[in-house]
DNA sequence: TAGAATAAAAAGGATGGACTTAAAATGACA
DNA sequence: TGTCATTTTAAGTCCATCCTTTTTATTCTA
């Protein structure tokens, strides 16, 4: 596993791909290498199986591929924290010295360094750290109701009920996106959420009893 | 510069190659790649200065090529500080992830690091640390007669008279060479040092006065 | 001081990673 | 169903790293 190899694992998936299809287009375009390139990748990456590929669609992550990607965003946090809260770095400065480091640490390191930063949960932009095994930690998911004005957060499972999903469709509420809310209102207890897209939706109370979510970075 | 260039420089460093010449067999022994790699690698440091080459002698270490050497060890160092001292590496274990570390160190995080260790001038194993700018830190020197027993040390001056070398000589004393002190004789005053190969020598304590030495770690 | 032993340089490859361009194959959609 | 965007394949460049073998030079030693 080469440098170079886990980056190209890690803008799978950061351009989503621990669940959708990634185009190599799209890869071309987020490492700045021709598609011809990506593609070369890809059959190397194949080779281990490390994505999956379905032909001319594109390429998503396998298991043992999100596990590689899991692990080295750990490694990435980890460093991230370190940076932020023992160097005393500015969060926007960190980014590019973890990029390298996380190519350069072993194991024992990460985890005598997460055991050093007291095993945060968070990196400094919010981004949820990794168990190491590569497992994402357990989310915890609560309904919308018991989240304050002001924070963000992603929707994470709705009530299975067909006109509960389409009231949600019809208000433009998707799973797995991401809300910040605004407001409540005092009489209605009716909420007010804000998309990525900035556009304002309005949510009855009984229906954000049924949106569960957790918390996320505002990113 | 590659970690393999980095590397190949920094042997050079360890064999002495700051101040004699070293040979092709020696680099290739130390670095288990055949003698004609080591030629190879030579003629591309040649090009970028950072060794001086006497045909069938050997190599050694040019100006810019030893600050290169000491940034490094610099790096290789201040690592092996935090991971002793922060992240309870047992000395023996700082190594292998200092020697992957350093190569993915920007300046900006040595320097931070560097203060959130308080400075250190000695790396676990006694190693002094380097300068930021690749110089090695002024070493005091002073008589010999001012070591403690049990102590280690370098010789760094010698009196430039000729009987007195010809005592030193003739002792088996040697500029830039190591020694322990393990006895004071209590009515002569007269030194017994232990070398490296475990010879013992006995001073005077009149050359002893002669002898500008400085502390240096037992490795 | 003349070999013999040894070391270095030169020559010629082999490999693998990371890229490219250009042409052919494919799929999507109007 | 034909056009167009995208993907794949093919072919090849460049570079770093390593190798072995064959000179060539030096050094050691008898």
């Amino acid at each position: 596993m080469t440098p170079n190899k886990e980056n190209f694992i890690k803008a799978i998936y950061e351009l989503g791909g621990d669940d959708k299809i990634i185009s190599n287009k799209e890869l071309a375009q987020a490492l700045s290498i021709s598609a011809a390139s990506v593609t070369e990748m890809n059959t190397r990456l194949l080779k281990e199986d490390l994505i999956s590929h379905v032909p001319y669609r594109g390429v998503k992550l396998t298991p043992s591929g999100k596990c590689i990607a899991n692990r080295l965003i750990r490694k990435h946090r980890i460093w991230e924290v370190f940076l932020a809260e023992k160097l005393g770095y500015d969060w926007n400065e960190v980014h590019a010295d973890a990029d390298l480091l996380e190519h350069a640490s072993s194991d024992r390191l990460i985890e005598r360094l997460n055991d050093f930063l007291d095993k945060p949960t968070f990196d400094p932009h919010g981004g949820v750290i990794p168990n190491k095994d590569g497992s994402l930690p357990e989310t915890s998911k609560f309904p919308l109701t018991d989240i304050a004005i002001g924070e963000h957060f992603k929707v994470k499972e709705v009530d299975d009920d067909k006109d509960f999903l389409n009231y949600l469709r019809q208000k433009g509420i998707q799973l797995n996106h991401s809300y910040t809310l605004v407001a409540v209102d005092p009489f209605e207890s009716s909420l007010t959420l804000r998309s990525a897209d900035n556009s304002e939706k309005i949510i009855g109370q009984k229906a954000a009893l049924k949106i569960l979510v957790d918390y996320e970075s505002p990113a």
